[in-house]
DNA sequence: TAGCGCAGAATTATAGATAATTTCGTTATT
DNA sequence: AATAACGAAATTATCTATAATTCTGCGCTA
């Protein structure tokens, strides 16, 4: 949402082309061309290559060189397969996390978790669900590991956002305050446990 | 090593600065300036920034927007955070490839640790050494988790290479034979739990 | 002498143009 | 009627040129 205008062309359009697929807007599989989108954005195509490879890192679209990007698909499988590294990924930065702690972070992290819990619509459920895991995440201190759950976060928000799983509210607003209790009352092999299981129920539902 | 000749201009530009950049030519910190690298390599230094994007999403450069892209630096720290990294994913993988595996790959996999156990240098052996990871997690069926590993394998190779680490052939061969035998006898969640260890061994030793 | 600020140089980011490759529709052949 | 081959159109990848920004060294001031 916010687009920061003192990025450079091609991180806003990454930004946005990052927004529209994880809303749903770009199908899976839709090619994306890049003299289109130059031409949409008012760029040249330089910078729309540059977007392109942003997303791919990101696992959002694919490239196959001289053939185009297209937007990653996700089946089923792969949604398990997110599901499964942010679970394996977050327990061990919690783990890390742990130590680093204070009764004001966890404050945040509760009043984070009431935020989401008051949410009228998916989007704002999704941002206040991601910025409950990041406040007790970030202080393990591990840049590399932040970084790829993010990416895998954006992933499972665009599972979320494509309406496959309608009710969500109820077991998180459950797993989140487990996991707080746990981390008070300083168990913190018990939360990380918690935490991947947590997470792991977002790929146990099916379309349907 | 092998670089195909048919693959983009940038892709040839990426995996050359890749292998200087593991192999210790490029030290952490150097910046890259892309006209140099384009004078270079005989192109224009537009592939040459694709190719940034990609050595960035493999974590071996950093780049800061106006401001250029240095190679990545690789503290004690960065080297034990990519080392749990790898335990907890490598781990996660051989649960799920474990119910895959036949004898035919088991007996790769074990051919391949030989050869590492006769390789006469560095390179020899970090080439083995992933062979056998690879032949061990690729049944697992996961792509994006295998790209995500394997990421994680090139950052270790840098690290091995940096010469911190003299001594690696003894635990790393009765490692991985402990792992097939409990792959063998089925026991899938042993082997994980040796294979975890196993990794996360690369970060203990500190630079002497 | 230490710090500030201002050219000039170097470097990054983008634009516009061109070459190379793929895609797709059409035609010819069996 | 199905298929292979050809050619035009579309698209990707690259190059050259230009604009915008950052870095650097030097002189000036306090």
């Amino acid at each position: 949402m916010t687009t920061a205008r003192s990025d450079t062309i091609a991180a806003q359009i990454s930004r946005t082309l990052a927004n529209r697929i994880i809303a749903g807007e770009i199908e899976a599989g839709a090619k994306l061309r890049q003299d289109h989108i130059a031409e949409e954005f008012g760029a040249s195509h330089v910078p729309v290559r540059e977007a392109f490879r942003r997303l791919e890192s990101q696992g959002l679209v694919v490239s196959e060189p001289r053939r185009g990007v297209r937007v990653a698909g996700f089946s089923l499988d792969e949604v398990r397969e997110v599901a499964e590294m942010r679970a394996a990924l977050e327990a061990l930065a919690l783990r890390h996390a742990a130590p680093h702690l204070t009764r004001a972070i966890l404050d945040q992290a509760e009043e984070a978790n009431r935020t989401g819990d008051r949410a009228g619509d998916v989007q704002a459920w999704e941002e206040a669900n991601r910025t409950f895991h990041r406040i007790i995440l970030t202080p393990c201190g591990m840049p590399r590991l932040l970084k790829a759950i993010d990416d895998l976060h954006t992933a499972s928000a665009r599972f979320l956002f494509s309406g496959w799983r309608t009710e969500w509210e109820t077991p998180t607003d459950r797993d989140h305050r487990a996991i707080l209790d746990a981390l008070r009352a300083g168990q913190a092999e018990t939360a990380a446990s918690v935490l991947a299981r947590h997470v792991q129920t977002i790929g146990q539902k099916s379309p349907q």
